[in-house]
RNA sequence: GGGGCGUUAGCUCAGAGGUAGAGCAUUCGGCUUUUAACCGACUGGUCGUAGGUUCGAUCCCUACACGCCCCA
């Protein structure tokens, strides 16, 4: 880069390049052949506790590496703070110590700048840990400043868009993606352990389908055809339980092509599992576990704190039905219609619902159920007996046929969990499938797909099972106290940034 | 899609219709146990973009972009 176009670079930037091009003289400035032999919470771990004395009898000799954070520089000596993947250690620097020259070329290094030390372990006044440096070494040269060490990195829109100094500056930040990590890590244990297999579908389908939502459009240019990223792999999970495959899970990406807010981000993470001689119920109570062995594993205790309220893992959640939530938040509703389309009707337009021609009775309690009853779900619930009309894929309640055997989890006002006993009947999908392509016909771009191929799997038969999805990015907000959902996603999505 | 708020130095933030401010960072000098190190000096800006009003706009008005929050 020449001097004329390091004028139009910022100028701290322009004067770290100054920088390199001087350690490009003397070498290459990003050399890779420095190990270091411990990391800072071992060594805080294993000397935290030790007197400054004891160690210098010890001589304990260390090799750290990391990006560095602090530079104080006091005349012939200084400390400095090199943060690695796990935490922070402090080094020592006296121009005495080190060889010839290297303590000159030291204070023209800058925070951020990734160093490596060797040295002896002691302890300073004060009880820090610290590396006395005999080797010091510029690893990889920084020619971006890092914010402010004290205010660190708050602006959203930077912290969304660079997360990776996001991720160098807060901390915080750093333990919610630990946390989503282990979480998913506790679902694949808690699964494996009971024999659930994982597998992988593909998210470009040629007929979307597996939950009611609009789909994304792309293109194959070789085949020449329209393709769609999948909503749910629900359908092929449930093909590969006529498979013979009576346990499966998949925790991946799906795609919705709605609006983005705090509680939606266009792919997201879900986890759904099939499991065969199973039935609704069994889902309940294994998800109770698995929340429970969750919080205790990922937080060490039951208790989930989320936005000032708590939520206790250890008990068992509350029950509800569809109906039962419409009459509790509805104080003014007649329970002796709850089926009555007319009045159902009625009273969705006094809500300020927009009622379509398409909907039935059970569209409409749902309606109502959403509008009044949701937000007041705070506590873990369960709601069951889901409308017929609105689980088409979910079996129809033997004694009730109006309603299925199906839940959804709320917690905390909202949706985390969805599960059902599946419809296994291949003519009663069949006849599903049809309502679906007319409410399709009539407008509704939400409607499932008419799945000839599912169909024909299910007349092979399915097993009696229950399926489940759980969201992902909604627990880890729930486990992390996070109030948008951009906090938990790594890079959640944002209109394009103007890079000139 | 509608409403509200925001966008000023690398970062965190003040500011007012009349030559743009602080702290930290940078640069230079001093300092061999610092902890937001300290002391001294200096530097750093198309005030989101484009129009308009005005003698004069970063400030007022309009549109747009991006973000945050709420609503559908």
């Amino acid at each position: 880069m020449s001097e004329e176009e390091k004028k139009d670079e910022n100028a701290l930037i322009a004067e770290r390049r100054r920088k390199l091009d001087v350690l490009r003289e003397d070498g290459n400035p990003y050399p890779n052949d420095f190990r270091r032999n411990a990391l800072a919470e071992e060594l805080h771990q294993s000397y935290g506790k030790h007197e400054d004395e004891h160690l210098r009898e010890e001589d304990v000799h260390a090799s750290v590496s990391g990006r560095m954070m602090v530079k104080r520089v006091m005349g012939k000596a200084s400390f400095i703070k090199l943060q690695d993947r796990t935490g922070q250690i402090q080094v020592r620097l006296e121009r005495d110590r080190l060889p010839e020259g290297v303590y000159q070329s030291f204070k023209k290094w800058d925070v951020g700048d990734i160093v490596g030390a060797s040295g002896s372990l002691f302890k300073t006044r004060t009880g820090e840990l610290t590396v006395m440096a005999d080797e010091i070494r510029l690893l990889t040269k920084s020619l971006r400043p890092l914010p402010e060490k004290f205010h660190g990195l708050h602006d959203q829109e930077t912290r969304y868009r660079r997360r990776y100094v996001d991720l160098i500056m807060n901390e915080d930040s750093r333990s919610v993606f630990r946390a989503r990590s282990a979480i998913i890590a506790y679902i694949r244990a808690f699964l494996d352990s009971q024999d659930y297999l994982e597998v992988e579908t593909p998210m470009m389908q040629t007929t979307p389908g597996g939950a009611i939502a609009r789909p994304f459009k792309t293109h194959h240019n070789a085949l020449d055809m329209e393709l769609y990223l999948r909503v749910a792999p629900e359908l092929n999970l449930k093909r590969l339980t006529v498979g013979g495959f009576e346990r499966v899970y998949e925790i991946n990406r799906n795609f919705r092509n709605e609006g983005v807010s705090t509680q939606h981000n266009p792919e997201f993470t879900m986890l759904e599992l099939y499991r065969a001689y199973a039935d609704y119920e069994d889902l309940i109570v294994m998800i109770e576990a698995l929340l429970k062995g969750m919080s205790e594993s990922v937080l060490g205790d039951t208790i989930v704190t989320y936005q000032e309220e708590t939520y206790d893992f250890a008990k068992p959640f509350d029950r509800m039905t569809v109906e039962d939530v419409i009459e509790k938040y509805n104080p003014d509703f007649d329970m002796t219609k709850i089926r009555d389309f007319d009045y159902l009707v009625d009273f969705a337009k006094k809500l300020g619902i927009k009622v379509e021609n398409n909907y039935g009775a059970g569209k409409l309690q749902i309606e109502i159920f959403e509008k009044t009853g949701e937000d007041q779900l705070r506590q873990p619930t369960f709601v069951t007996r889901y409308p017929t009309e609105v689980s088409p894929l979910s079996r129809k309640n033997d004694a009730d046929p109006f309603v299925t055997d199906r839940f959804e989890l709320f917690i905390g006002g909202r949706e985390i969990a969805n599960g059902f006993s599946e419809l296994n009947d291949p003519e009663d999908q069949e006849e599903r499938f049809r309502a679906q392509a007319e409410n399709r016909t009539a407008g509704d771009d939400e409607a499932l797909v008419y799945d000839a191929d599912y169909i024909r799997a299910l007349e092979y038969g399915l097993p009696p099972t229950a399926g489940l999805g759980l969201g992902i990015d909604r627990l880890v907000m729930l486990f992390t106290d996070s109030p948008s959902i951009r906090d938990v996603l790594l890079f959640p999505h944002m209109r394009p940034e103007v890079l000139d």
